[in-house]
DNA sequence: CGCGCGATTGAGTAATTTCAAATCTAGTGG
DNA sequence: CCACTAGATTTGAAATTACTCAATCGCGCG
């Protein structure tokens, strides 16, 4: 069985180098923890403490309007990180959930621990600030699309980006993230 | 008449403190430039050298479709960084053009120096994943008001977030801000 | 005065939503 | 294996929202 920190250490080491030693202070800021689906692991109003590298599964980052209605800021999956960042970096409650799609297994850190170990290691600080310029770029492309696109074209962008979500998702969480009703959606399929 | 290092170091002591010398060595990675209306600090499809704080004035990052229809992921203004972040990053064609509203300053990095400082200064690596983070969060929000929102409730939104655009910018370039038309926008504002 | 640009208004059209009903599907217990 | 149910998906029709195209207005400036 792989170990899960191999998993980690992987994706660190696709954007900087550690050795051992680094590395075994980097797994100490980590902790593990699986949930099964439809579980949160942030809950709308609630302080949230950590920020997750997710290791295996799906999540949904989703704020749920006054009608109930679901809308569903990112998707997340495996090799990703997930939190709502708004309230893990600046104390307040949540403004997003972040809720199981399927089982699924993280690493999670603490803020205290976050900043500790960007301070500590200056390559992973590095790490992160490569990854939040990513995360900022993808933010970017999804703006674009909404605002050029109509909701067919942004669903056919998101089938071709993203094939496999279209298997692992019901539809209607698709739509929810697409920015577009069901049945909309529905009329799509051909 | 103030330096406009002065304002750079402003701004990065409100996250972070340096002493003299460090800041010497961050002015030493900056270049000033100044720019009029309808000038251009980035154009589609050209290489992206620089990465630029805003000193003073007003630009907007745009993408032009087909039809040759603005379409504004940003707006940029003091005390903001901008680029097209994908390009300077990467290395690839700029896919967004920067672009100036009014006749703005700025101190701008080339990528190199940049690495250069974040790896030289950790303080200063640490503002910019500050910012890269608060960058993320707008981006999200952003998002969820295009999602879930219609096009009165946003131009509602952007009226009481930033009410001095709407002094400084065009109503037309508000509405590709918003993504809607000038039209529709123009039946708001009753 | 007259030009040019941005903003507004009107009318027709296209895209999308909403509500309601019908259909399909996977899982459960008998 | 079958019937049943809950959830998800599809379909239809009417209502709404926003877009497009065209004409008009308003204003600053040479």
């Amino acid at each position: 069985m792989v170990d899960m920190f191999d998993v980690l250490r992987a994706h660190l080491e696709k954007h900087v180098e550690l050795t051992d030693a680094e590395f075994d202070v980097v797994k100490r800021h980590f902790s593990f923890r699986h949930y099964k689906k439809h579980q949160f692991l942030i809950q709308e109003g609630e302080p949230v403490k950590y920020s997750y590298f997710i290791l295996s599964g799906l999540l949904k980052l989703v704020h749920y309007d006054e009608k109930g209605k679901n809308n569903i800021v990112s998707f997340a999956m495996e090799d990703w990180w997930e939190s709502d960042f708004q309230a893990y970096l600046t104390g307040a409650k949540a403004t997003l959930s972040l809720e199981c799609i399927e089982d699924t297994k993280v690493l999670r850190i603490s803020l205290a621990d976050y900043r500790n170990l960007c301070a500590s290691l200056q390559k992973i600080q590095s790490f992160f600030l490569e990854k939040a310029h990513f995360g900022n770029i993808a933010a970017q492309k999804r703006i674009l699309s909404l605002l050029t696109s109509n909701a067919k074209e942004r669903h056919d962008q998101l089938l071709k980006q993203y094939p496999s979500l279209f298997q692992r998702v019901p539809k209607s969480l698709l739509a929810s993230y697409l920015g577009v009703s069901r049945e909309t959606l529905s009329r799509f399929s051909d």
